[in-house]
DNA sequence: ACAAAAGTGTTGTCTGTACACCCATGC
DNA sequence: GCATGGGTGTACAGACAACACTTTTGT
C-alpha cells in the first residue's frame, strides 16, 4: 500500500550505482540543389570507420544540453548559426558503434546548400550526395539517412519549414521542385500554385528571376509573420 | 583536401576522453477506461522527488540496448511483455533531473487498462489519471506529458495502434469513444461507423456486448492480417 | 408501454485532381 | 518569328460533414 513496503528509499548517492554511456549527436544535414534533394555526409577522419562516409556528429559534453550540443556541432561543421534542426531519433543498440558503447542521438537539419561554403566542405572533407544515391555508411547511418528522410516528408506536409532549403527568395517552381524533389513525386503547376498562394504565407516580389526562363518568373518570400498565426495547429500543404 | 592535413587520426582509446552520462527510460503509459483516456503515474520513492507524481521509469544497464532497456521497465512495472511502445523523444537539458545529469529517453506505450492488476499498481504505488488531470510531475515529465499525447493524436490518425488500449473484442461505441476521447472531440455515430467499416481492419462476431444496453452491440475484432496489407503506407482512420 | 442505446442513408459542400492554352521574352 | 518556361481557370469526382428516425429489449 505504501511505497516503503516494497521499494526501498534511495539517495541521491544512488545515482552512482548505474552505468554510464557515451552520448553522441549526429547530424543529417538536408540541402537542395534545385533539381534533387541531397544529404552532407564526411569522410571519418579517425577509427572506427576512418575513410568511410559518416553523418556529421560529436559527443555531448557534460556542461551542455543535448540540443545545445547538436547546434554546437552543427555550426562547428557549417559554420551556420540558427539552422532549423529537429531531433530525430535515439540510437541506442548494444553494438552500434565498435568503437564502444555509445548512444547516438540523431537530429536532422535543414540549410540553403549554397550558404555552405566550399572551404569547410573541404576542410571536413564533405560531399553532397543524392538522396537517391546514398553510399554506404557506417554504422547505423544509413538507417538515420532513411528515418529521417521520412520525418522530413511527414513533417512538411504540413509544416512550411521546406523554405529552410532554399534561399532568402524563390520562384514558385523553384518550390515545387523541392516538394516534388521530396516527395519524388511530379506536381501540377496550376493546382500547387493555386494550393501554395492560398495558404497565404508567401509575398510576391516585383524582382524576377531570369536565369532560368526568357520570360522570367517572379520571386516571392516566405512571411514569417502570416506563418506565426497559422502554425499552431499546422496547416495542408501538400 | 585529404583528411589528413585537418582532422588527427583518432584512435579508440581517444573515446575515452568523452564524457559520460547516466542513461534513463520514462515511459508514458496510456490506458482507456472506456470513457476517458488516462495515463499511470507512480509516486516516487526515492530521492530526489521522493513522493512526488511521476512518471515510471528506470536507468538504462550497459548490456542493454535502450530499447530493450524500455521493454524490460515497462515489463517490471507492469507484468506485461508485447506492449505497444514507441520512442518518444530524448530528454537532455543541463538541469533536468536535480539529482544529477541524466540524459532521459522518454517512451509511450499504449496498454489495455484492464490487463494492469490491482496487485501491481499497489505494489508501486501507481495510480491513474485522467489526461485531463495531469497531476504536478518531477522534472520535466509534464512536458513528456504532453507530447506523448500530441504523438499519439498524430500517429492514431494514421495507424490503428489505438486497439492496443482496447480489448480483444470491443463495440463499435467502446471504439469510437476511444477516438473521442484521444481527440477531446465528439464524433457523429454514422459517420464513424461507415468510416471504420470502410477501412476494412474490422471483423464482426456473432457475440454482443449488453451490460450498457438493452439492445445489445455487436463486438468485432481487430484483422491483424487485413491490416499488415494496409500498413506500409499507414491509411487515413480520422 | 417506455426508456435507452444500437443501428442505419441521403444530401450538400468542400477538396483534390486532371487537364490545355496564351503570355512574355531572348535569341 | 520561334523556342522556352511562366502563368492561369474549369469541370468532374471523391471525401467529408450534417442530419433523424426505426429497432431491440429489459424493466
Amino acid at each position: 500500500m505504501k511505497a516503503e513496503i516494497v521499494t526501498p528509499k534511495k539517495s541521491i548517492a544512488e545515482y552512482k550505482q548505474y552505468d554510464k554511456f557515451l552520448l553522441a549527436v549526429d547530424c543529417i544535414i538536408f540541402g537542395f540543389d534545385g533539381e534533387q534533394l541531397k544529404a552532407l555526409f564526411i569522410k571519418r577522419a579517425f577509427e572506427p570507420g576512418l575513410g568511410k562516409w559518416s553523418l556529421m556528429g560529436g559527443f555531448v559534453k557534460h556542461e551542455e544540453g543535448v540540443e545545445e550540443a547538436a547546434q554546437r556541432i552543427l555550426n562547428q561543421l557549417t559554420g551556420l548559426s540558427n539552422i532549423y534542426m529537429e531531433q530525430l531519433s535515439c540510437f541506442g543498440e548494444v553494438d552500434r558503434d565498435p568503437g564502444g558503447r555509445v548512444v547516438s542521438i540523431a537530429y536532422f537539419a535543414l540549410i540553403n546548400i549554397t550558404d555552405y561554403g566550399d572551404e569547410l566542405m573541404k576542410e571536413h572533407n564533405a560531399k553532397w550526395f543524392d538522396l537517391k544515391k546514398v553510399p554506404n555508411l557506417i554504422f547505423d547511418h544509413k538507417k538515420m539517412v532513411t528515418l529521417a528522410k521520412e520525418r522530413l516528408q511527414q513533417k512538411v506536409a504540413n509544416h512550411p519549414i521546406g523554405f529552410a532549403l532554399l534561399p532568402y527568395k524563390f520562384t514558385l517552381r523553384q518550390l515545387q521542385s523541392l516538394y516534388e524533389a521530396i516527395y519524388e513525386t511530379t506536381i501540377d503547376k496550376r493546382n500547387f500554385t493555386r494550393k501554395i498562394l492560398d495558404i497565404g504565407i508567401l509575398n510576391k516580389l516585383d524582382e524576377k528571376e531570369k536565369e532560368s526562363s526568357k520570360k522570367g518568373s517572379f520571386y516571392y518570400v516566405f512571411d514569417e509573420k502570416k506563418y506565426r498565426q497559422l502554425d499552431k495547429e499546422g496547416m495542408k500543404l501538400i
